[in-house]
DNA sequence: TTGTAAGCGTTATCAC
DNA sequence: GTGATAACGCTTACAA
């Protein structure tokens, strides 16, 4: 297998040479700037391009035009479907602009969040999505002096002009409580990860807390567990579950991954759903269906928040100077299996 | 907030003049020939970089040096959970070497395929990993010529002397079979994707064909569904059952999301695992031990293909022309509550 | 140990 | 309609 020098790379010239006219011409053509070409001119470039199969430098062209055509997508968990459903729908508005994706993971790791945004700054990205850790403000901060966009998703930073793409947690999490309730539940855990720095963790707690006296249940069982250490999750469950006293206990997991270890939890314990306990969670995961009888989830439309982010890093880009916007979209209740009505 | 512009952005030249040294200094300092520069000068570079914040531009390093740092990534479906495991091996690897990832989503479509690759061509990528479509092998093939070095994921191309990584399909599908046989299991159907053009769904596909009439269950019980249409899975659960005269079935997925349309499938016949019909399944996937007693599962060792494929890439971009490997990691049988043995 | 100058492959400005 | 030519921000001979 010969393997050609990158430095033998067709380049424009090439194709001027062989077209019989200037870099210029070519470049015209390249542009789409058909109207100042003649016909004959453009059949020749046309042929020359396909016969020489070249492909422009977009280094090249970026650093003329300083621009790259480069977005720069930098997630705190690529692992979490959550994630991967974003970037399809960021994914299919950039390849219609001829955009192209650099994903990054954190692994909620601010170090990591932080020498990320450095590399895509390296490469002059023209729009930046963040899914932050939440650990970073000041360092975010900064980019609000910059010139590329930035649309923060799912999680906010406090002060900071970014427009932000993501769920409307107050209406999610109030809608599902009040579907608790209404079924009866009178005992509630709400189960989160860390709240600390992410704002969309808070404001679904801060939900859950502040119903808790007006509709009779203990804003005490809010919980927050480190998803690293089982034995945490274990023990969260063994207070829960043992102050309820006579009434069927509800069990809300703040997100996938929460409801993912919950389950694994409760299995291990011989705890039922829902005989046992119910269960109701944030994020309608592609297993929760076959959980049992299903798990009554909370779906977010994913697609469209990654489509809805990468659209308005390119309003940005195209000039839109109005003030930072919060967009928020509904969430949506699937009811299954998992949280019977209280008889 | 001021929007600073573009091009007003901080140059090697102005780190230059602030420090009162030459372009070339700096340049020198950045990459890294500090045994060619005083230790005045040096740190009066280190403090004026500082000071503007300033970024080195890879567009034009890379344009200068040949190289983008940039990789590639096509992936036929990001959705899948093992796509986002493999991402996240190669980006380990590459955040290490100081590249970054470009991603893509083919969605399965060999038009979109073609697409993505021309543009990360038009990005100059240092290196492209490859989860094909298996539909493109003639423009792949021409991949072959250019200086690029390319690796492909799981699903090989024939012919192609492109290295390749991914599981070892034969040992893996063997061992699950013989393990099924020694549980006592006589009638299993093998259900998979369609299989025209997938080196892997062909591989595991054709160890089930070659121990067919060996073992004594029929090679007939091997069917391709198309997962848009849950009617064609249900139906083939139909035939497949009724089929099995007293015997205990047992229905291998080739995959994660077969298994996954496969148990809503059965879910939603009242077919109960394992007492009805044993399951084993390939891929691991987080959830394949919450489904019931858990389904029997082969684990892929999925970060270490990742970061396999992502250094053989390197070995390539350093210079290494042996020939094509083929690199195939062992399968793991994780035994679960779905493959009891049969009375 | 440091600097000058050429050039990477494009596009933009100006001329014809 | 078309073409010279000068940038874009960096690296790299070659000089000093």
């Amino acid at each position: 297998m010969t393997r050609k020098k990158q430095t033998d790379r067709v380049t424009i010239t090439d194709v001027a040479r062989v077209a019989g006219v200037s870099k210029t011409t070519v470049s015209r053509y390249l542009g789409g700037q058909y109207h100042v070409l003649s016909e004959s001119t453009q059949a020749r470039i046309k042929e020359a391009i396909e016969q020489l199969n070249y492909r422009p430098n977009q280094m090249a062209r970026g650093l003329k035009r300083d621009r790259s055509y480069l977005i720069g997508m930098v997630m705190a968990d690529i692992s979490n479907p959550y994630s991967t459903a974003v970037l399809r729908g960021a994914e299919d508005v950039c390849k219609q602009k001829g955009y192209s994706i650099l994903v990054c993971n954190t692994d909620n790791d601010p170090a990591k969040e932080r020498e990320y945004i450095l590399m895509l700054q390296s490469h002059r990205i023209d729009g930046l999505l963040i899914n932050t850790t939440g650990k970073n403000n000041d360092f975010l901060r900064e980019l609000a002096n910059d010139c590329t966009p930035v649309v923060l998703i799912d999680r906010k930073v406090p002060v900071l002009g970014f427009d932000t793409v993501g769920l409307d947690n107050e209406q999610a999490t109030s809608e599902a409580i009040h579907f608790l309730l209404n079924r009866g539940y009178k005992r509630i855990a709400y189960v989160s990860e860390p709240i600390a720095g992410v704002s969309s963790r808070r404001e679904r707690a801060a939900v859950f807390t502040a119903l808790a006296d007006q509709y009779g249940y203990s804003a005490d069982d809010l919980y927050e567990v480190n998803l690293q250490s089982p034995e945490r999750l274990s023990e969260v469950l063994d207070h829960f579950l043992q102050r309820t006293q006579g009434e069927k206990p509800v069990i809300f997991a703040a997100n996938g991954v929460v409801l993912l270890k919950l389950i694994r939890a409760l299995q291990s314990k011989g705890i039922s759903v829902p005989e046992d306990v119910a269960v109701i969670s944030f994020d309608d995961t592609e297993w929760a269906a076959l959980i049992g009888s299903g798990i009554t989830a909370i779906a977010q439309p994913t697609y469209q928040i990654g489509m809805t982010a990468m659209e308005r890093i390119f309003q940005r880009m195209e000039g839109d100077g109005s003030p930072a916007q919060n967009i928020a979209f509904a969430g949506k209740l699937i009811i299954r299996g998992s949280t019977p009505p209280v008889v």
